[in-house]
DNA sequence: GAAATATGCAGGTAATTGCCTGCATGTCAA
DNA sequence: TTGACATGCAGGCAATTACCTGCATATTTC
């Protein structure tokens, strides 16, 4: 997994609304897709290739169609390294917080 | 929360080792937190002034310092509302991929 | 108060990003 | 096979980003 192609992708409102659709309705084609976006059918094409190399998105040509189904996995890897993380120090991290902003040191 | 400043917050490694440096040690000055970067002190700043904003890190003034802290409370709100979503069907997404590579439709 | 320390602010620049238009390619259907 | 449809590729442009340098401000220490 190539964290810095997973957050990058994710850090873009378009690329998140692209995978809520997907979430929706999973193997929409570009076409599809696009009556969702407001925007030119090169520009979605160009967040989906984005979205493709972050591995979030796996493509599979059906004639001259092309099928845009979530990856889950680079996802899920990127809970494990990050978010799980964070999450098991939340509380010892909150507390830091609250005792520096109290004075107490 | 706003989604939107978390994530790009965290499209950047030099910002993820930046939290990364606070998990080890919470509380770090902006010189400690230089001395590990191996950029100038003003761009390591403006990476702190980002994630400051997307409100992943906290600061408290102490004499002429400023010690930041992690704030894991933004990263669990992005846990909730998009990693959760996506975890919860992760079988049936990878089932749909996986079914549609095998070319049974 | 003067020197050293920790940080803030302003602006400049090269690289990247996100959007577009125009044209090319490949596929289906009449 | 011709016209309609789905997508790919190339390039251009304005906005943003990530880095820097130079200087200002605030705090501690001697």
């Amino acid at each position: 997994m190539d964290a810095d192609k997973v957050f990058k992708a994710l850090g873009d409102p378009t690329r998140r609304r692209l995978l809520d659709l997907l979430c929706e309705e999973n193997g929409q084609t570009l076409g599809q897709l696009c009556e969702n976006l407001d925007m030119a059918r090169q520009s979605a094409s160009q967040h989906l290739g984005i979205l493709e190399a972050a591995n979030l998105v796996s493509t599979v040509k059906r004639g001259r169609e092309k099928r845009h189904f979530i990856n889950p996995v680079p996802l899920h890897e990127v809970y494990e390294r990050w978010v799980r993380k964070f999450e098991r120090r939340r509380l010892g991290l909150l507390h830091d917080l609250k005792k520096e902003i109290e004075g107490e040191e």
